[in-house]
DNA sequence: TCAAAAGTGTTGAGTCTACACCCATGT
DNA sequence: ACATGGGTGTAGACTCAACACTTTTGA
């Protein structure tokens, strides 16, 4: 059955509404080798793609998600989808932007919810990449001028799309397809849209912080806020900027070739 | 024909999948009668709201909105809907969440997508209030502690809800009712959420001006943002803040009974 | 003439950046 | 011992709130 055949096939008669989606930016901070006991390691950005099965867009990769069911809210909805598709907990995820243009999906009308989720903890890549149809690209997502370049690499697969920002209205952006790979339906658009809006937010410390683990210390936070943000801090300032969002414990995390470090948890409020 | 009869007749079971809406809390900066030719009147920040001539919440005020077509997205689904509804034209509109919980509708399941509009040029409120059915409410939102309170006012009529801030993940705020007067559905949580999601976003003075007209004086401006942040700004400051978002043109404004104020645009980018 | 907004200058308080420096630890 | 991250101090640059002051207008 070819992608033609199965589309003339689809009764789209049944549709007389849209149909109500969600799709979701599953980002990890993974940590680079390194063979120093006490050297910190590198920290990357990676996405969480899903090969799909089926056609549309069968063989291309995409971003987990899928279509809401009665008895779930959105935010469920991502979560569940990604457990789903990738045996990765999302934890908890922001919404990131709506996407309701007429012709995102070629089977029917599709508004499509996108979420972003950021995993502070170390997660085994092994454990989700079964049968090949579910891995980690590293995220590379620049702009130079009017055109952004966003890479994704994961072993001996790279996608690389060009795209232009297009609206900045209320301060989100927007991006259109220029040249390049595609990801499938217009997820490259969304991830895109998801990683600005990330980025965007994260300048605000408190909303990386509800991404981090109940318990902390300032370096995990540092990391992931250099992380999302694509550029190093100075840890002095980091921590006392930092300080005004977190209250202390008097736990300690130790074994690490240096000073301990003291945990930290989210401050109320 | 009541309420109960009315649902008892409304066939769900045509609804496999959530409906999908707009909603949209269009505000406008009012000025206040002032019998002062020279002196700026105050201004006051007003919402739109239509009176439901139908079941469900027959006689409630709402917030202007309604389903989504085929043929449109969101945001030109809240703007047809505005102007359907209360014949006033939203110009642009800003997304400020997605309400997808499951019990917001009583007659199926509906996701409703919230925008906020502000019109920052005079309304003429008269050709809109037709039959009644369409009035301007000043707006009062106001926090103490865990508790907010919401005070819709017009002519003879005042709607007062008691909310609490629940949730702010992301930076977001969400409101449960916990007593006074509701708005039909869930709009005062939306009211509310929207409301916060505008202040939150005029911190940056790039959104407040997306409302504007193409020309506009720099006191204008601070209008607008004084309307939205509810507190008063020191005029010197303001201009420097504002100057690095603007261009001078070679335009005045005369008339007013003082020196000739200079007319700006956006800034691109 | 004069009150009001338009617009500029200045001062002192506070914040942020960069860097120097000491502390505590596991190998 | 020592490299490394944990953590504090601080000088200079920068930003910002407050207020004083001059300019220009219409009635």
């Amino acid at each position: 059955m070819t992608e033609k055949e199965f589309l003339q096939e689809y009764d789209i008669s049944q549709f007389d509404r849209p149909s109500v989606a969600a799709d979701i930016a599953v980002l990890a901070i993974r940590s680079e080798y390194t063979d120093n006991y006490r050297r910190e390691a590198n920290k990357k950005l990676s996405v969480l793609l899903v090969k799909r099965g089926d056609y549309p867009y069968k063989d291309k990769w995409a971003l987990p998600g899928g279509f809401l069911q009665q008895n779930e809210t959105l935010e469920e909805c991502a979560v569940r989808k990604t457990i789903e598709k990738t045996g990765v907990d999302p934890v908890s995820v922001m919404p990131t932007g709506v996407f309701s243009e007429l012709d995102r999906d070629p089977r029917t009308r599709v508004i499509s919810h996108a979420f972003v989720s950021v995993l502070t903890e170390d997660v085994d890549i092994k454990s989700t990449g079964e049968a090949g149809e579910t891995k980690w690209f590293d995220v590379e997502f620049t702009r130079e001028g009017e055109s952004c370049t966003l890479r994704l690499r994961s072993d001996n697969i790279t996608i690389e799309t060009i795209m232009k920002r297009s609206s900045h209205k209320f301060g989100n952006y927007r991006y259109t397809y220029i040249s390049g790979d595609k990801l499938a339906f217009d997820h490259s658009l969304i991830l895109a849209a998801s990683l600005s809006a990330l980025r965007k937010n994260a300048d605000n410390y408190s909303v990386t912080m509800d991404f981090l683990p109940d318990k902390f210390t300032l370096n995990q936070f540092q990391c992931v806020q250099e992380a999302i943000l694509n550029k190093p801090l100075l840890a002095a300032n980091f921590r006392r900027k930092a300080a005004a969002f977190v209250e202390e414990t008097d736990e300690y995390i130790t074994g690490a070739g240096h000073r301990p470090a003291k945990l930290y948890t989210r401050k109320e409020k």
